[in-house]
DNA sequence: CTTGAAAGATTCAAACTAGAAATATTGAGG
DNA sequence: CCTCAATATTTCTAGTTTGAATCTTTCAAG
């Protein structure tokens, strides 16, 4: 049976690696959008949209808060990357989709960003462990 | 064999639960912290000051950089948590060291932050595997 | 039809963070 | 002794992120 201490000690230390790994692939993310005009917010909400999505579904998967989501999407419309559509069902809800530019660009960053990724020190099969072990830890809300 | 697109997907995937558990341990740690009266970085700044150590070390286990250290010390020392103490041979350097008062409230922080912590959903021997992969990939560089 | 609670998005102010420049110290060489 | 590059920290500024308040729309209940 561990003392108390080592468990305190086991969570502080597995803290630490999961902020520092968070934090390393924004430093990846951060160098690779520099080199295409983007800032690491703006690259991480590209990276997410896989496809049209609301606002608020955009900010869940960039793991912010939608008043940010906001503020990241404004520069990349500036930027006539994405369009802000009318929701074709709900009329409160705008449809964030890709301009031609926005998804040629989404092509490029993900090419970038595969390169000396920070998970790329990990084989497949252990990137699926990891992945398990992340599901199975993020859904206990 | 896997498709380039699934490849790309997958990682794509794991960083987002990377980035969404780090954001997850960030609002657990927000949450205690608020409680006995101090910010997320502050809190995480107590958590990680096991002992006497300088500015940049406490930086490098943050994942913050040193000028953000220096600003979240600046709050824990008006607090009398923190004291900056000469360092014993390098004059360039400050040891923080934890005051009594920053002592026992360290000790009720990690009581709180021991309590529903995000990654209770794993057993002993998932954390140890998680923690044996993040290690790994952090290694790297 | 009307009311009221709730959800989606945005705005604004306040807090936080990173990056670059500035200060002080160290250590290696000339 | 002196110089110069490197290290540790701090200051300052600019950019990012959050949280609260607001506006519009939806939905359920009356």
């Amino acid at each position: 049976m561990a003392a108390p201490q080592a468990r305190v000690t086991a969570e502080r230390e597995l803290c630490g690696l999961v902020n520092g790994l968070a934090h390393q692939i924004s430093e990846h993310v951060r160098e690779r959008a520099t080199r295409l005009g983007l800032t690491a917010a703006q690259a991480t909400a590209l990276r997410e949209l896989t496809g049209p999505m609301t606002t608020s579904e955009l900010a869940e998967r960039m793991s912010c808060e939608p008043s940010n989501a906001t503020f990241v999407i404004d520069k990349l419309e500036k930027q006539q990357l994405v369009e802000r559509r009318p929701h074709p069902t709900d009329r409160r809800a705008r449809q964030l989709v890709l301009t031609p530019e926005g998804s040629t660009l989404r092509d490029k960053l993900l090419a970038l960003l595969e390169q000396d990724s920070p998970l790329a020190g990990l084989s497949a099969r252990e990137q699926d462990s990891l992945h398990n072990l992340l599901q199975r830890a993020r859904t206990r809300r």
